[in-house]
Formats: C-alpha cells, sequence, structure tokens
DNA sequence: TAGTTGTGTAGAATAGTTACTATATTTATA
DNA sequence: TATAAATATAGTAACTATTCTACACAACTA
C-alpha cells in the first residue's frame, strides 16, 4: 500500500489532492502538513513513497527542506505542486531532488500522470514547463539575471519578495542577521537594484 | 437537493471544493467551470442555488460576471473563495452581490459555516476581513482607500512608492526624519499594509 | 598544485527606522 | 462658536538593517 504525505498551507489544495489520490490508489494512506517543521515530523514518524508539496508556505524554507528530504529521505520520491505562478523556481527544486513538478493549472490528467510517472522513479515535467526550461538554457536567449544568484541568495531574494523583514528571513532560515544582510546586499548588487520595489519589478519581468 | 457551480481555473482547488460539498451535502449536484463564459453557459441550462467563484482567473472578468449572475440569476447566492491574497477586492465583490468572501487560507470550519450562512440567505465574512471593511465602510468612505490619506500622509506614500527611504524623503520634504516616521506608519495603519511591497500592490490596483 | 573566484557564514560598528509620546494647528461638527 | 477629531510636526528610546571586515571552504583555472 503506498503512502502519501501531502504539503501544502491551503486546507483546500491539500484536500482536492487527498481526494485525487484516494481515488487512484484505493486502498492508500494519506498524510498531510501545512508546513515543514510538521513534515518533517510525519517523515520520522513513516515512511513515504511520494510527498507532494508546494513551493511557497509562510515559515517555511521549502528548498531547504527538499534538500533535507534528498538527504535523510531519500526514498521518498518529491513531486513539487506549485500554487503560485512563479515556474522560475522549477529548476532549482529539480536540481535539489525534486522528481517532477506541476503548475498549479495542472490538468487531472497532467497530475494523474506525474504521480504515476514519478512513483515509477521516473521524472515528470509539464510540457508547457519542459519548453520553458529548454528555452531559458538555449543560449540566444536573454539572460535572466536571477540565474546570477547562488542559491542561497535567490532563497534570500525570495522571501524578500515574499515581504518578509532581514530580521524574519534570519529566523526562516535559522543565520544571523549579518548573514542574510551580506546575501541581500549581494543580491542587489548582482540585480542591480536598490530597493525591493526595484526587486519585484525586475522579478515581475522575468517570471514566466 | 441543491445545486452548486463551482468556477475556478484551477483544477485541483475545484476538486478539493467539490469533494467538500459532496460531504456535507449528499445528494447534491455540483457543476464546474474554469472561466466566466463556460460559467454563463452552465447558468443557463440549470438553476444553482450557490455560485462559488475565484476572483482572479485568466480571460475573465470577474466582477463584471458577479454583477451579471445578480442581475440574471438573483436566486444565486455568490460566495467568493479566493486564491490571491488581496484581500483588497472584497469590498467591490460584496457590493457587487456577492453574499460572502472566502480568503484563500481559510479552514474547513470557515469553508463550512460561509456555506451554511450563505445558502441561508446571510452573509459570510471572516473576522479579518470584517476588521478590514468596517473601517473601511464606516464613514461614509470613497472607493479608494487612497483617499483617506491627508494630503501630507499620501505625499510620504507617494515618495515610499517612488523607492524613497525614509531619510530621503525626510530630505526631499525637509522635515525631521520622526516626522515622516510617523506619517509612514500613519499611512500604513489606514491602508492596511505591513510594508512597501503591499502598498505597491494596493496602489496597483487602485491605479494610483 | 598554487592561486583565484564565488559562496556561506558572522562580529562589530554604524546607520536607519519605528514606537511612543507630545503638542500646536487646522478642520469638521454639534 | 465651542468642542472634538484629524493633521502636521518632533524628541527620545528601542529596535532593525547595513556596511565593513574576515575567514573557511569549494570550485575553477593557469
Amino acid at each position: 500500500m503506498k503512502r502519501f504525505l501531502l504539503i501544502d498551507d491551503h486546507f483546500v489544495v491539500r484536500s482536492g489532492i487527498n481526494g485525487l489520490l484516494s481515488e487512484i490508489f484505493n486502498p492508500c494512506e494519506i498524510d498531510e502538513a501545512d508546513d515543514t517543521d510538521s513534515a518533517s515530523e510525519k517523515l520520522k514518524q513513516h515512511k513515504y513513497d511520494l510527498v507532494m508539496m508546494d513551493i511557497n508556505m509562510p515559515n517555511s524554507d521549502t528548498l531547504g527542506f527538499m534538500e533535507f528530504v534528498r538527504v535523510k529521505y531519500p526514498e521518498a520520491k518529491v513531486l513539487i505542486f506549485s500554487m503560485s505562478s512563479e515556474n522560475i523556481y522549477a529548476r532549482r527544486f529539480l536540481k535539489a531532488g525534486a522528481k517532477g513538478f506541476l503548475p498549479k493549472d495542472s490538468s487531472l490528467d497532467e497530475i494523474n500522470k506525474a504521480i504515476t510517472l514519478v512513483l515509477n522513479d521516473r521524472k515528470y515535467i509539464s510540457e508547457s514547463l519542459a519548453e520553458i526550461l529548454a528555452d531559458a538554457s538555449s543560449s540566444n536567449n536573454p539572460d535572466n539575471p536571477f540565474d546570477k544568484l547562488s542559491p542561497r541568495e535567490f532563497e534570500v531574494a525570495t522571501l524578500l519578495l515574499s515581504g518578509q523583514t532581514i530580521t524574519e528571513i534570519s529566523r526562516t532560515l535559522n543565520l544571523q542577521l549579518s548573514t542574510v544582510g551580506t546575501h541581500k546586499t549581494r543580491v542587489f548588487e548582482k540585480l542591480k537594484v536598490n530597493n525591493v520595489l526595484e526587486l519585484k519589478e525586475l522579478a515581475n519581468s522575468y517570471k514566466i
């Protein structure tokens, strides 16, 4: 019997995916978590075949959590289910070990296909996303300046864009204030922006 | 038997709400639509007790659709289920005839309560939202929240939106830092925002 | 392999922001 | 017009962010 872990802060989304899974895999066990901390607890208690998670949750360092799962629970396959339209994140999460990436507007067929493939240890990327990723890596494309950021810098940039302050980010990522400050400074330098509003604009103009 | 219409572009969200409704109301009829056009089609074919809709969908004038439903199908009660964090829109939709407004992160209890109240021809607004609206509608207030700002406050808001810091603004306006600080605090209070990014979003949504 | 560059991490000093309080002035209202 | 409310203004203290410096480590390069 398959066991699944759903991580998402929206009750309705968990409920929706839960319903789908129980229809496709009957019988199966499904656990839910609304942030990465409670997800870690669940992972301690059970072995999961598939972890489906959102990438944008309050008080959660989701990219860090991804790495943690890959290292500590390599048998658990992670399928990202992104509610935010920002598919620029896809590549990073795939790099961090995600087996698949479902954009928010996926159809039942796509979700179905993704789950099946990932459970069989194959990768899943939607067609539209594949195209974007291909494009992004083809040379005659305007470079996405966000690619210049290191993983940590990108993480900080993302949290800044979500409205978190330096202090909040330092708590989210368990880092010193000054460390986060340094990352922020480097992000701003690399992207040639002077404040969050400019960062937001830049992000908007490159987000897909 | 109750008949419901769910309008949302996210399959998973529809699926989640669908699941909830079929549990609470058994038996019941549930139809789904992924944009306002196909929702209009459904409305032609059936009488609905409750319409649950998202306010942010591609190719959809949801506010216009709201008015259309109120005029042409007054028996259908509309409950807004917003996936975007912008509760700024709530008032407009309530004015346009929505019977309730559920923010994206609502719990099962809240969703349950909202549906029950709205079906019984009562209104539902979450507590946090109620507070915001109470404030907004207490005086004979204009629609645009920026109108609530005093001239000086508006000036400061504008400069903040242009990316200036408090220090820069204090030089621009020849005021003490603390004075600008006070204005800023009052702007944020009046507009119920927590940082410049939210201020920017609010401004965008009102085309300031 | 030695040197260079990029990344992740902070401590300490400095700079900037916010909260709290206060007060004079203007505007609205009974 | 008397009174209340809103506005514009700051001082001070507490808090938060930035800068500058530094160092370990990994990856790349000559």
